[in-house]
DNA sequence: TAATTCGAGCCAATTAGAGG
DNA sequence: CCTCTAATTGGCTCGAATTA
């Protein structure tokens, strides 16, 4: 579904109103007509005016419009809007703790493209303030971890809608880390499958003590198979979710 | 028009769960 | 390890829609 075949945003309409309406018809912003099962004057004004930002929104490519007014929980709604220029993002750093310690590499995955900035060379604010600011931005956990780190270290203003698939993931019962989610999804990782959070952490202190150039390149591939994955994620997430909210009432 | 039902929206307290 | 976002639950209020 796209963001066109929501209700949600205008005053008095709530989950079960937003239902009744695609229940009724009224699947996309073209098919309202001003009344609606439960829908009155007032709601269906308000309703009317919702549109017609939204429509000014979308039109402006203003995506903060829809994440100041979905419910945080719905953003993924926004996706199929967006999709080919989300950029999804991960994060590599010394350890968990972001005052004792520091980011080492960061993905991103955007527009089919991966880029991976790499501590010392080419990791700077200017050049991750410039493949984040997209219309979307993606990741998991990076709510709580990987954007509080980059802004804890970087001088940067993250404020484009932020999609963490965390989320979504945990409403369908898919639970147990990113990992445990591919799995569970069927994402293959074929290759840096014995990586994880922990051996990222090693191999930066084999490159950067040891001049391990070859544990930099495994490191630098681990981090970029995560934002693809992260991809692969959500393209499966938002169908299961279309199939849950949307499909059974239209 | 009056009475009644419905549901949106808010608040507070609680908890699960993930990142390197 | 450490930290904190967002979902959840339950209660409550009030505006709005429906019914008589």
């Amino acid at each position: 579904m796209r963001v066109e075949n929501s209700f949600l945003p205008a005053a008095g309409v709530g989950e079960r109103t937003e239902r009744r309406l695609w229940q009724h018809g009224v699947t996309h912003w073209t098919d309202f007509d001003g009344d609606g099962p439960g829908i009155g004057d007032a709601t269906a004004e308000n309703i009317y005016s919702f549109i017609d930002a939204a429509e000014r929104a979308l039109d402006a490519g203003n995506t903060s419009f829809f994440a100041d007014a979905l419910p945080s929980g719905e953003l993924w709604r926004l996706y199929e809007n967006v999709a080919d220029d989300v950029a999804f993002f991960d994060i590599e750093t010394t350890g968990l703790d972001q005052h004792s310690s520091v980011v080492t590499t960061v993905s991103v995955h955007r527009g089919g493209d991966t880029t991976t900035l790499v501590r010392g060379s080419d990791l700077t604010a200017e050049r991750l303030q410039a493949l984040l600011d997209a219309p979307m931005v993606a990741s998991f956990n990076g709510k709580r971890f990987d954007a509080p780190f980059l802004e804890h270290h970087f001088d940067l203003s993250l404020d484009s809608p932020h999609l963490d698939l965390m989320y979504p993931c945990r409403r369908l019962d898919l639970t147990g880390g990113l990992k445990q989610v591919e799995r569970d999804l069927g994402v293959d990782r074929a290759e840096v499958d014995d990586v994880d959070g922990r051996e990222a952490v090693r191999l930066w202190r084999r490159y950067a003590e040891d001049n391990d150039e070859a544990a930099l390149d495994r490191l630098v591939t681990y981090n970029q198979y995560d934002t693809q994955n992260l991809q692969a994620i959500l393209d499966a997430v938002a169908e299961r979710l279309h199939r849950d909210v949307f499909e059974p009432h239209v």
